[in-house]
DNA sequence: TCACGTCAAGCAGAT
DNA sequence: ATCTGCTTGACGTGA
């Protein structure tokens, strides 16, 4: 198992996702923003595996306005030192990466300029992860999209959309569970139609389901992980008390996420934490994943694999 | 230096 | 109709 939080870290003083307005886009703006952002993504990184945090979600602003025509920049050209001195750091570290493409991804969309500009968003995603040389069990997670009045309809454009999809961009793309209109058993039939992995998520799970417990849920997303793919991947978050349903936590809940862990106990996969306070709620888990014997620090997992 | 209107992009549900 | 949340507030103009 191993734990870690999204894009943001608040303890060290450095943004990994600076951007900056369009209409100020100049090629000496976008290469000084990824420098910056690029740095940043390796202090945070060092910072993690420092504190035995062995999971990391890039954030979609690494390259502000990869994906847009305004774009030409060739930065994977010009940045290919620094991917390779990161892909080096991940990979020797055993560093879990994934990326989330925001809300306006939507590959099922009927409207085909919403599906041709997804599809080069889900493109720059995966070539950032090609350029940093990672196999394909870093991954590039995506909600199955919009219903747009008619499920099966809307379910099966996913289907056709993503068959025709670049094999880069299928070798690392998995589906999660939404909070609202695509459940788990809404991904597992995706998944028998392509074999999509689906990635559980936790909170959005408990607030929609189809009466499945915990433990039936990870057994019926984890077998929809190949070899290739890595262990499973999960969000964690637990609802933020007082506030209206479906805002996660500001801190973790110690003893919900104790439970959790006892719970998934026969399973092995790595939990991301979606809790708003970032680096310091996925120390917290170590230490409760660790008490649990669940999860081994970074310099004795290095000693297992060396010895 | 700071307040605050706005930011590439979509959808669904709440108000 | 308008607002809010979503993986994350941050950019940058104007005072």
């Amino acid at each position: 198992m191993k734990i870690g939080y999204p894009c943001i870290n608040l303890t060290v003083d450095c943004q990994g996702n600076k951007t900056f307005r369009i209409k100020s886009y100049s090629e000496e703006k976008i290469i000084e923003t990824v420098e910056n952002n690029l740095r940043c993504l390796i202090e945070i990184l060092k910072f993690n595996v420092k504190h035995d945090l062995y999971f990391f979600r890039i954030s979609s602003d690494l390259i502000p306005f990869a994906s847009h025509p305004i774009c030409d920049f060739k930065w994977e050209r010009h940045f290919a030192d620094e991917f390779k001195y990161l892909g080096n750091l991940i990979r020797h570290n055993e560093i879990r990466i994934s990326m989330h493409p925001d809300q306006f991804t939507l590959i099922n969309s009927p409207d085909s300029k919403i599906h041709e500009r997804s599809v080069s968003e889900l493109l720059y995603h995966s070539k950032v992860l090609d350029c940093m040389g990672l196999d394909f069990s870093s991954k590039v997670q995506i909600h199955i999209g919009g219903v747009y009045g008619d499920k099966n309809k809307s379910m099966a454009r996913f289907i056709r959309r993503y068959e025709k999809l670049d094999a880069r961009i299928r070798n690392r793309l998995v589906i999660e569970n939404d909070d609202r209109s695509y459940s788990l058993r809404d991904c597992l039939c995706i998944f028998k139609e392509t074999g999509i992995p689906i990635l559980f998520d936790v909170f959005h799970h408990e607030l929609f389901n189809s009466g499945e417990t915990l433990e039936e849920a990870f057994k019926l997303f984890a077998r929809t992980w190949r070899l290739n793919d890595g262990i499973p991947m999960v969000d964690y978050s637990s609802q933020e008390d007082g506030q209206r349903i479906g805002t996660h936590a500001r801190s973790i809940d110690n003893e919900k996420f104790r439970k959790f862990v006892i719970r998934t106990r026969s399973f092995d996969f790595d939990v991301m934490l979606e809790i708003k306070d970032k680096e310091k709620s996925a120390i917290e888990a170590v230490k409760i994943a660790l008490s649990d014997g669940r999860f081994s620090t970074g310099s004795s997992r290095r000693e297992m694999s060396h010895g």
